[in-house]
DNA sequence: ATATTTCTCTGACTAAAGTCAGACATCGTG
DNA sequence: CACGATGTCTGACTTTAGTCAGAGAAATAT
């Protein structure tokens, strides 16, 4: 069977069999979208509430529809609304302590939910959904990642930037001297993978001294990603990138202690070069690419 | 990390994901609940369109609700419900031309959604996906079976009777002499396991000469089903149904040409014994269990 | 033939979800 | 400090969902 008529299989078993339950079970006298909403306020608290928005965002729901629930909430002391100090614009959602014992309740009954779902299930046929569970939500999760282009000075670009220096200063033996953020060159673009609003993957191309050959910098897979294939996708819509701007060879370099990436490039089609001019000096290995031209 | 983790998170990731894409991309104008109503009636056209009844079943909905659903179609000319010929009461519901329309262009857009979700997926990943899908969706079918006591005439138990038949007779070279259905014999029971309706296992017990002892007779499991542990499950549940009527040996016959079973029976801790009266003629394998005496 | 059960339908609701316009406060910027 | 942008809220809806009682027709049992 094909892939899609496997996924509209499963879905359909999904939503029939589970979709269903999980109403019945985890409404507990509140609308499923309220204790939803009670779910993900609790899951923001360590980081001190989430403000309107961000739930807004995150539930996509409408700025009425979701003022509406936070009120009700606040009606049966649950939850608690302060204007945000950082903006008075904004308020942050937090649970009150009896708020706490409704999510927790709301937390017990979907963990009994789920033991029911496999409680038929003998220990190997759990075991297998387990893995087959695993494996499908990695690669859901991989399949709905954004790619979007961000500005050089983007926080969360930023923030995915210094995860890439972090990594390379934490495996580098020799000590790693962080050449610090890199300036804007023109002609330069970044893109940025999010999950969840979490960056999972980064990386650019500029311009090199040829105006037919593009450099890709700065390449980078958050660790919980790694094999999922979101390296040889953000490289694909790297060189995609760079093909519209008119390259015909694609460069890069990296450091000998990022293994995976030089598997990645080899089995992209990547050929070792020499140091070429422009590269980073501490980096170890060279790759180009030469696309045909358009 | 445990099953339940695993399920709840994926349980997350999935209606995130993909739960919303569905709705904004099937509704087509029509509430969500109309348009899987019309897939549902398609779904039954080549067995001549469903009974009310069974939609209700399929879809777990309220008879009006139902009822409303199928007047909002009718009115939109989708849909067509005529009386059933073999009971006046039922009435059939079948798609108008313009609803096989309607309903493949719902086919085609769920397909596209499909294809869109898995398109920035490689094809290895793809074929893993394709992989775990297919093993979760067998794994939580196997799990949301449901099994009911029915009594012997039932229709629905009749037909799992009749397959049961069917295969010893398929299967058995020497030409087997069917021997008819069995009358209601006082302090049996049998036990019916449906999945989307459909019968996919059987089974019943009844007591044996000696009062202690319970006798499992006409376990059968769908052909489609086999390895998804449904045997073992039925068989628990006999067994169980047989402790709470106070029996501490349980005894069952077989033919030798359902390998599966007679495996099953064996890792399920029943020991081969001899012949015991009152077994099936036909039969060429014979088992008992002891259980503590509760 | 009469009573009982089964099946679908309508009426009359309540509850939840979702929309949209605009009020009001606050922030950043020139 | 005026101005546009941002963020949240309320009011005033419309649409879907979901419930329940009971009417009326047809089948089945007594």
């Amino acid at each position: 069977m094909s892939t899609t008529a496997v996924l509209r299989r499963f879905n359909r078993t999904y939503t029939q069999r589970i979709g269903v339950l999980e109403e019945s079970f985890l409404g507990l006298g509140r609308p499923l979208a309220v204790s939803r909403l009670l779910f993900e306020i609790g899951a923001t608290e360590q980081s001190g509430g989430a403000t309107v928005r961000d739930l807004r965002e995150r539930l996509d729901l409408d700025s009425g529809h979701l003022s509406r629930m936070l009120r009700t909430l606040e009606r049966e002391g649950l939850v608690e609304t302060i204007p945000d100090p950082a903006d008075q614009r904004r308020r942050v959602a937090r649970l009150t302590p009896a708020g706490h014992t409704a999510r927790q309740e709301l937390d017990d009954r979907s963990e009994e939910l789920a033991a029911r779902i496999v409680a038929p299930l003998t220990d190997r046929q759990r075991a297998r959904l387990t893995d087959a569970l695993a494996t499908a939500d990695l690669l859901v999760r991989a399949a709905t990642v954004r790619l979007r282009e961000v500005p050089p000075d983007d926080p969360a670009g930023r923030d995915a930037l210094q995860r890439y220096l972090d990594e390379i200063d934490a495996r580098f033996a020799h000590g790693y001297v962080t050449s610090g953020p890199v300036a804007t060159e023109p002609g330069s673009t970044y893109v940025l993978a999010t999950s969840d609003g979490e960056p999972v993957a980064y990386g650019g191309i500029r311009p090199a001294a040829d105006p037919t050959t593009i450099e890709i910098k700065r390449m980078w897979v958050h660790s919980d990603w790694r094999g999922a294939g979101l390296g040889s996708r953000m490289l694909r819509h790297l060189e995609a990138l760079a093909a519209e701007r008119g390259a015909t060879r694609i460069v890069l370099d990296t450091n000998e202690v990022l293994e995976e990436a030089i598997a990645m490039y080899d089995r992209a089609g990547y050929c070792r070069v020499d140091r070429y001019a422009g590269s980073d000096p501490h980096a170890t290995h060279f790759f180009e690419k030469v696309t045909a031209p358009r």
